[in-house]
Order: structure tokens, then C-alpha cells, then sequence
DNA sequence: AAGAGCCACAACCGCGACTTT
DNA sequence: GAAAGTCGCGGTTGTGGCTCT
């Protein structure tokens, strides 16, 4: 037996919306809100729309505060950054980047920045100078094959530079190779500061050039934690945190300025049993404070469930925040990346073993 | 000038999750 | 606890405009 009908399909127009049923529908809205309730919108606002066009078309064209046109090389930054970490996540990457939405975004990356890395990293690595790995990962495990096979140094690596750089594969992060593609003055080969070419992964590797950074110097990514400083706190009863995902709620208020501010808070905890995953992240965004307030943590200290900071201490500790847990590295080689891609258009659940969502299986990094 | 091919974007679809009854 | 209703997400498709031949 199949799934009962949202709507009559028989009765609802579909294609593309004319402005008199935009004017209708942001009218409605505006006046009355959503109620609710989509389903039963269109009806009350006269539209012969099925609910969930009505929804879409609200939240990606005619919601205010949406951007619309370019992207900008910052968002380019976070976009990489949030796919090569969680992967297709839309609505996860739209949440970091105020006014855009989650189709904006995943038309902008299939369309664009998919093609722009792509071609980055065909042009940019030479094929000669890698060292082929024996055979590839399980792109089912791909990022914790890479994380556990990896020889672990004791690099913390952070700070202002994204930048990643394996001297055995002469691989360099994926964010080098975004950064060199959409800013190719700060192309890392030229800038770096290299007193070793024996270290996996140096810790004196930096990118001189953060200029980029700069402009996102306050978002924070940050895997794992350093172990000092954080007070971070267990969002579970029991203390546990293990094997479960939950999203909190969204807050929206009015600030004396009539700015909305948007204040976002979810985690997503897995098992306790020391290995890196995605833990937790929090938003705090609008339009005032996006660029100084927003946050994105990934935590985990071998002990369980870290939780997240929005101290000033840390955020000022931890600006530009891409902070690596000791024992673990997350630069995505040029060709890692590439596979990443490519895995992830073969099979969508491949990238980072968010096997299913709801079920609280580990996600590895 | 016209047709083909490509591209970007808007919109649709199906499914899982969540909420309500 | 089960069923029904609704929401939200991610993948896919349709279409209009642009470029190339």
C-alpha cells in the first residue's frame, strides 16, 4: 500500500511560480504566518498549490534576508570546509551561512564549486610526484581509514592555516588547493614556512598568507579539542552521550536594533569510546553578529562527550578556528578529496560513514 | 540565423523523522 | 503503541537562457 497524497495532485498547479502567486503567498505569510501547517496554506491563502511548494518557495526565494548571486570566497571556504567534514549535509552548511538556503547551496556546489576544486586538483597536482596508495580505501570507512592508517603524529595543527601537507604522498589539503583555486597568490608552495620534510604532518607548516582567513577569522571549525581550556559540558542525562544524534531548536529574537537574531544549537554525539567523530556544533548567527559569533565545533577528548564553548576566552583562543585533536589529522589530500567527490556522487552515503542518519551510527573523522 | 549543447537555477519527488491523534 | 498527518531533507528533473558551431 502505498503513501496517501500530500495534496491532490489532480488539482494543484506545478512549474514555475508567477509573481501574482508569489505576491499571494508572501501577502499570507506575512500577515498570518505559516501556522503550521503547509499543508493547508495554499488553500487559505487561494493558491492551487500543493503545501510543500508553497514551503519551498518561501524558504528559498521569497523569505526575507535571503542572499541571492554570488558566493563569496569566504563562503566558498565554509562550504568546502562543512562538505569535506560532514558531507551533503545542505541544511547542516546552510545553517552556517545566513541567508542562504539549503538548495542555494547544493545547486552552487553541483554547479560551480564542485567543478572549481575538481579542476584545482586535476591542474594542480602533478600525477608523477604521488605516491599511489597499494589499494583504495573503503570508501565506506574512507575518513576513518584515513584518520586510523595515517601514522599519527603529535602535531596539533591550528590556527590560522587550513593547511595540510603529506611529504610521503606530497598530497596537500583539500583547503590549500580551495584557497590556491579561489586565491592563487596564497598557493601554500609559495608561502610556506618549511623547516621539515621528514614530518607527516608538520606543525611548523604554515601558510603565511592568511588573508582569506581573514575575513572568516571568527568562524570556528574545530575537530577535537586541545584538552586545555575547554569546559565543555555533556548534553546527555546520563552522561554518556553515546550513539545518538539530536537537534536542538532554533531561536529567533529581536535585538534593539530589530536585527533577528538566530541562535542555533544541536549536537550530534556518537559513541564514547575515544574515537574522533562528530560531536556537537553551535550557531550563534544573524545579521549583526554572523561574522563574529559563529561557531562551528566538532569535539571529542577520548573520554566521552565535549559539548561546546562560546566563551570569549575560547573565542578568542581559538579564531580561525581549525583546531585538530592531538592524535588525529583531517587534512584531505588533493586526491583524497577527489575520491571524496567522486565517492560521494557514486554512493551519497559513503562519505562519511553516516550510514544512517537517525540511528546514531559513528561518524569518523 | 538556427540548431545543438551546456549551464544554472527553480522546483519537484520520495523518503525518513517527527508530531499528533 | 499504532496510524495518520506533516515537516524537512537530499537527490533529481525540468526549463529557460546563453554559448558555440
Amino acid at each position: 500500500m502505498g503513501r496517501a497524497p500530500c495534496c491532490d495532485k489532480a488539482n494543484v498547479k506545478k512549474g514555475p511560480w508567477s509573481p501574482e502567486e508569489d505576491t499571494k503567498l508572501k501577502e499570507y505569510i506575512e500577515k498570518y504566518g505559516t501556522g503550521g501547517n503547509w499543508i493547508a496554506l495554499p488553500q487559505k491563502a487561494g493558491l492551487k498549490r500543493c503545501g510543500k511548494s508553497c514551503r519551498l518557495r518561501w524558504l528559498n526565494y521569497l523569505r526575507p534576508n535571503l542572499k541571492h548571486g554570488e558566493f563569496s570566497d569566504a563562503e566558498d571556504r565554509i562550504i568546502c570546509n562543512l562538505f569535506a567534514t560532514i558531507g551533503s549535509r545542505w541544511s547542516i552548511i546552510a545553517a552556517q551561512l545566513p541567508g542562504r538556503t539549503d538548495n542555494d547551496i547544493k545547486n552552487y556546489w553541483n554547479t560551480k564549486l564542485k567543478k572549481k576544486i575538481m579542476g584545482a586538483v586535476t591542474t594542480t597536482n602533478n600525477p608523477s610526484l604521488l605516491t599511489h596508495r597499494s589499494k583504495p580505501p573503503n570508501p565506506n570507512n574512507f575518513l576513518s581509514s584515513t584518520l586510523h592508517q595515517t601514522p599519527m603524529s603529535s602535531s596539533i595543527f591550528h590556527g590560522g592555516s587550513n593547511s595540510f601537507y603529506d611529504s610521503t604522498t606530497q598530497t596537500r589539503s583539500f583547503m590549500d588547493l580551495l584557497d590556491e583555486s579561489i586565491n592563487p597568490r596564497s598557493n601554500p608552495m609559495n608561502n610556506i614556512n618549511r623547516t621539515t620534510s621528514t614530518s607527516l604532518v608538520p606543525s611548523n607548516y604554515h601558510c603565511q598568507d592568511q588573508g582569506l582567513m581573514g575575513t572568516i577569522h571568527n568562524n570556528l571549525l574545530m575537530f577535537g579539542t586541545s584538552g586545555t581550556n575547554e569546559q565543555l559540558s555533556c548534553s546527555s542525562s546520563d552522561g554518556s552521550c553515546s550513539n545518538h544524534i539530536s537537534y536542538g531548536n532554533n531561536k529567533e529574537y529581536e535585538n534593539g536594533n530589530n536585527h533577528v537574531i538566530t541562535t542555533t544549537s544541536r549536537s550530534i554525539a556518537t559513541t564514547k569510546n575515544g574515537e574522533m567523530m562528530m560531536e556537537n556544533y553551535y550557531y550563534n548567527g544573524g545579521e549583526a553578529v554572523e561574522e563574529e559569533n559563529q561557531k562551528f565545533i566538532f569535539g571529542s577528548d577520548h573520554h566521552g562527550f565535549n559539548g561546546w564553548s562560546t566563551s570569549t576566552t575560547t573565542h578568542h583562543q581559538k579564531q580561525n578556528g581549525l583546531l585538530w585533536e592531538d592524535n588525529h589529522e583531517l587534512g584531505f589530500g588533493s586526491e583524497q578529496m577527489k575520491q571524496l567527490i567522486v565517492s560521494n556522487n557514486n554512493n551519497s552515503s559513503d562519505f562519511s560513514s553516516d550510514e544512517n542518519k537517525t540511528q546514531g551510527k559513528v561518524m569518523y573523522f
